[in-house]
DNA sequence: GTGTACCGCCTGTCTATACAAGTTGTCAAC
DNA sequence: GTTGACAACTTGTATAGACAGGCGGTACAC
């Protein structure tokens, strides 16, 4: 529980903002202002800022202000991590999940162009449905340090089970979308014809420490596939 | 030029793990070191250390130090708002655009959920092709205060134009991939059949003051499509 | 040999201060 | 009225110092 000031900070704002309490358009007190609102100095006040600067809560013009911006987050942020039933729960959809493998297995040997260990890993396959109709099929590879995943924690929520009780933590992604013709297998669970296009979305997760931790494809049926980001303009 | 030293030391760290002066997996010179190295306080080193990890490159471990990533960005960057023709020139490919529209027109009410301003805008759409295949189909409307685009400029690189000519400082944009039917138009410019599907990816472009300045729909062939990202875990 | 306590090195957080640089409004000069 | 200089705001950059907390090796005690 113990969170640093910043993360104070930035939490506090982020949560006015989506409370419309500080409105889209509307500026923010200045970092002045902030430093004597919560009895900080000013680079702990700059440093929650920058991280809603990240997000694209806000946006900062020199001379002016922190401009609050009018962005929706109640949608897919395939980008951030997060995971299927966060979202369920974040954006209130009837959504259930049910496992279709859950067994020891050898992970493929490579995996968007990086080799892999060839560890011991847990085979997990979910089929995602939302609203009655099948959506997502998830296919996932957990190495080491995970031995083993309860069903029900597959169930609900696996990265809530391997960040609280498993104590991992997940600090990155490397992902790629792609669209492909549909394989046999998942032609079934999607209820598409072969030949048809799924989305396929390929992910390489990995712990603070730079452990590699999951591999995961998904394939989406190309109707109900969205997936919505912000970006800042890289000068490097 | 002026940059700050921060985005210098960040530039210089950056083209080194480019170069693999330092290697995939191995430790970065400890902050100490790199302010000896620099010259500079440990505050900026932290700051251009900063900016590595969010794009990816670096992965900072407490008590070790920082993890050179290994991290090919020589793929489609979607997110980080890099052009299509900064994306040849990174990638050495052989690409050519072609201008199909550049004429004045009022932009669509609405974009991505959101209500545009009818002030009169440049229309401009693009075909690009990769190895002779065509690829993409680009369709831009540019908002005040763009009043015109030079063919030759929309051609080569339209951000240089932008950003280098007009003074423009493009700073971030929201996104949406979806996958549709293709559009009767469409179909012709990339080779397709009525009925194919299409990746479609809008994007709304601001500047740094906030300005919206561009609406972006991008037609690709899926077959043709690849998106790569890097994504950190949000904890808000 | 086997712990265990410690120490040195590393990153994380926070503070305080100074100056540069962009924006906006005011007020005086013309 | 228009212009221009200025002052009072804002954020951006850089500095130096202090302490907390995680990691890893060493050396000591048993």
């Amino acid at each position: 529980m113990e969170k640093s000031k910043q993360e104070l900070i930035a939490a506090d704002l982020a949560g006015k903002i989506q409370a419309k309490q500080y409105q889209a358009g509307a500026l923010l007190p200045s970092e002045q202002a902030l430093c004597d609102l919560y009895g900080t100095s000013r680079g702990t006040v700059r440093k929650a800022l920058a991280s809603l600067t990240e997000l694209g809560l806000i946006q900062k013009v020199r001379g002016k202000g922190s401009v609050v911006l009018d962005h929706q987050r109640f949608t897919f942020p395939l980008s951030g991590l997060t995971s299927f039933q966060e979202l369920n729960v974040a954006l209130g959809m009837a959504a259930t999940t049910t496992v279709l493998v859950n067994q020891p297995a050898t992970p493929p040997a490579t995996f968007l162009g990086k080799a892999i260990p060839a560890k011991q890993a847990i085979h997990l396959t979910r089929l995602r449905k939302a609203g009655g109709q099948p959506v997502v099929v998830d296919d996932d590879y957990l190495l080491p340090p995970v031995k083993s995943v309860p069903t029900a924690a597959a169930e609900q929520s696996l990265y809530r089970y391997l960040e609280g009780e498993c104590g991992l933590t997940i600090a990155y992604a490397e992902k790629e979308i792609t669209v492909r013709p549909v394989d046999s297998q998942v032609t079934d669970w999607l209820n598409l014809a072969p030949g048809d296009l799924v989305v396929v979305v390929k992910s390489l997760v990995y712990l603070a420490d730079t452990t590699l931790f999951q591999l995961t494809t998904s394939y989406h049926r190309p109707d109900k596939f969205r997936f919505q980001d912000f970006a800042r303009r890289q000068r490097l």
